[in-house]
DNA sequence: CGTTTGGTTGAAATGTGTCAAACTTTGTGG
DNA sequence: CCACAAAGTTTGACACATTTCAACCAAACG
């Protein structure tokens, strides 16, 4: 895998995120590679684009992890997707004029806008990226589903555990984790605004899980101890990230 | 409204519903009406498609109440969206070909089966119907994303507030209520499945909403009495559901 | 190095689940 | 059209997972 792993970092993380989706062409790949955006920086914290608003463009995440999220009547939050490389949070403006939901960062994110009619004629000359772009709204939609039913019907273990192995997945599929290691900057707040508990019960849930060997997770680093035993706490089956490397999910 | 009923009801539900997502032209809405189907009727409580499935066809449902449902590995029940008359609730195998969860029935129910290739065929043709079917694929997506607010972050209250609502506003949108009244063939049992609540939870909340004064709820008939009520407890806001007519919103 | 952000702990409050039983409505076959 | 079964709704009592409040501690950071 070394030099393997020099090669997929070469790539852009929007083709890297492509090639888990579909398997591109050449042409294809270069398409996206070239693709004319413009990159910004953002800091922690901060929103990209707020709810009630109508972009005439969309973003690629090209660097560290941003949150598609809502605030209720009562002033909650909740998380609805956590975005890393390659993830565009914003797609569906595409077609929904209206943004029904905000997208801010949670680390520093360097993010690649890109016009809607540049992508509008990408769709229209390359039918495949069309069908992949498609494609990746439809499994955002899978993952939502999921959300709602571990929130639903699995108690706070279950569903830490869950998401856990969904992310460590995700960073698998475009290259990010190293087994089943990888960088989680995700704070228990914002686990328990994603999966609809208070911080306090995220904090012991999470020692639970500690003390039953299944990871570590300090400083923001992830890793993952007994894949098996978090795979099974969490009733973890990735068919629903419908990932075309398969290994990655192993 | 009484003469136009007579229209909009001699239209397909496909066709009604495709006006609520987008404005169609005459062409666009005759390609629906004619699109050839396979229409077949299912009894209450029957799956339709089920997880695993690898389906090389979608359906379209005609009549009844449909849900996107999965089991999880204790047994329990996760409803992730009620279907009515118009909806194609696996649309999504179009582009995923293992589907991620069942479909079934909860009364009886007219579909009507298209094929793929039909309608690979038809978006090729007719890209603004592919525009509308992947504006319809995004639309779910809003729907699940406010569903996984209202479960995470509200309160048992809010929840069933908030699903009467979206789904009153729903049905309006395809001619299938009046005012703020219509059938709802949804037990309390499948409530509960939908919001992670309990059947005895569930029960005790909707005698709480009669209380308010907010709803009559009986023998499968939902009357809304108090429908800023309604959507002030629910903390509603129908624009996640971008319908085009707003009118039905209101 | 102080200041901020994130993590940890304990105790008490509570929304919701579970269990178990009764009641009511709906549908159906005799 | 009645009688019965099945499905759905309602009730009460109790258990418990999770929240809230209120500190305190540890780590990151400029």
């Amino acid at each position: 895998m070394q030099t393997g792993t020099a090669v997929i970092s070469s790539a852009s993380p929007l083709v890297r995120k492509l090639r888990s989706v579909i398997t591109p062409s050449a042409e294809e790949e270069e398409v996206l590679a070239k693709l004319p955006m413009q990159v910004a920086s953002f800091g922690a914290d901060q929103n990209i684009v707020r709810e009630g608003d109508r972009p005439s463009r969309s973003f690629v995440v090209l660097e560290g992890f941003a949150i598609t999220y809502s605030i209720i009547g009562d002033g909650k939050r909740q998380i609805m997707a956590f975005h890393i490389a390659g993830d565009v949070p914003d797609l569906q403006s595409l077609h929904l004029e209206i943004l029904d939901n905000s997208v801010g960062t949670i680390t520093p994110c360097k993010v690649g806008f890109v016009q809607h009619d540049v992508l509008w004629a990408i769709c229209q000359q390359y039918p495949r990226i069309a069908a992949a772009l498609w494609r990746e709204t439809l499994i955002d939609a899978a993952i939502f589903r999921r959300w709602l039913t571990s929130v639903g019907r699995r108690e706070a273990f279950g569903r830490v555990a869950h998401l856990l192995c969904e992310t460590v997945t995700r960073l698998r599929s475009i290259g990010l984790a190293e087994d089943h290691s990888c960088d989680f900057p995700i704070t228990q707040a914002e686990i328990g605004d994603a999966l609809g508990l208070s911080v306090v019960h995220v904090n012991r849930t999470l020692q639970d899980i500690r003390e039953a060997g299944l990871i570590v997770l300090r400083s923001g680093k992830l890793q993952v101890l007994d894949w098996q035993g978090l795979k099974a706490a969490g009733d973890f089956d990735p068919t629903y990230l419908h990932l075309k490397n398969r290994e990655a999910a192993a």
